[in-house]
DNA sequence: GGTAGACCTGGACGC
DNA sequence: GCGTCCAGGTCTACC
């Protein structure tokens, strides 16, 4: 079955995709050679599917094996266009971007979606999951929950699913901790899990929430595991913009392009994009810093 | 509000 | 092959 969605322009798969590092996790998988994304979801009627997604015209195409209900096709419909933010207007960040050459480029290659996951559960976990580790590392260690807590795909039981809040809160953290090798991070992750399976959290309110981005921040940060810099960074799959996520490499990067290589803390970081105000994150995340492999 | 130390893993490095 | 050191954010305890 193929479904057909449109995207406000300008939109480039390729763009979404190269965002950030999520292609990389499973489920996702990206076919570089043929700008190919997949994603393997469990639907609500328990069915896993594989989307199998691809530019076409002003959107996209998304292919699954076999047919879908009518509920079914309404529910992967609204997981791709939230997955790939179809619908998100960046023409206010765009004319800003025009008068300054380290972002000039950004409508022209229809930069400012950033990929996402179908629930912010998904996105949170795998954010905690970044914090004080390389990045290998956190491939390693989603692999490992995906793989060892996520319903197989029917067609190929190699893949999985994501693990659902429920299946995530039924096990323990010293399985967390041998199966997954998630470490300290264990306990953070069983705890999110049982809060949004039992209901005590309502993590998925907060994608359609129109409270201010303070309001939004705390209760991110009011998650264990999640501080300034994971904050900021499930602020930006919200659609909100308004801070930086500071991270090491951010701390270099703005020493590099600012101060000469001259040591610098958060506030730095902060002042540095501080005239983007709403779009601060956003101005960060696709900044030219093009002489950065060589730092 | 600011700071120090602990948390955990894997990679780099020296022997 | 083994041991040591280090990088990566967040939490807790303490001042």
């Amino acid at each position: 079955m193929r479904l057909t969605l449109s995207a406000r322009p300008p939109f480039a798969l390729r763009a979404v995709v190269q965002s950030h590092g999520w292609a990389r996790l499973a489920p996702f998988s990206f076919d570089a050679d043929h700008a190919v994304l997949t994603y393997v979801d469990l639907l609500r009627t328990g069915r896993v599917v594989e989307m199998v997604i691809n530019e076409a015209g002003d959107g996209v195409t998304i292919e699954i094996e076999g047919g879908l209900s009518e509920p079914e096709r309404s529910e992967v419909a609204a997981k791709v266009s939230w997955m790939l933010r179809l619908e998100q207007d960046f023409s206010v960040f765009y004319d800003l971007a025009k008068d300054e050459p380290k972002l000039n480029q950004v409508e022209e290659q229809a930069q400012g979606r950033l990929l996402r996951c179908p629930t912010l559960f998904e996105d949170v976990v795998k954010t905690i999951l970044t914090t004080n580790t390389t990045w290998t590392g956190t491939i390693r260690m989603v692999e490992a929950l995906v793989s060892r807590f996520g319903t197989p795909l029917h067609t190929d039981p190699e893949r999985h699913a994501f693990p659902t809040p429920g299946q995530l809160a039924t096990t323990d953290e010293d399985m967390l901790r041998s199966a997954a090798r998630l470490g300290y991070r264990a306990p953070y992750v069983l705890e999110l899990a049982r809060a949004v399976a039992s209901g005590a959290l309502d993590l998925e309110s907060l994608k359609t929430s129109e409270s201010p981005t303070q309001d939004l921040r705390k209760r991110l940060l009011a998650i264990k595991g999640v501080g300034g810099y994971a904050a900021a960074n499930l602020l930006m799959l919200l659609g909100r913009h308004d801070f930086v996520a500071i991270d090491s490499w951010a701390v270099k990067l703005v020493s590099h392009e600012w101060y000469g290589g001259a040591p610098v803390g958060r506030a730095e970081v902060e002042a540095a994009f501080e005239r983007w105000r709403q779009w601060k994150g956003l101005a960060y995340w696709f900044w030219d810093w093009s002489y950065r492999d060589q730092t």
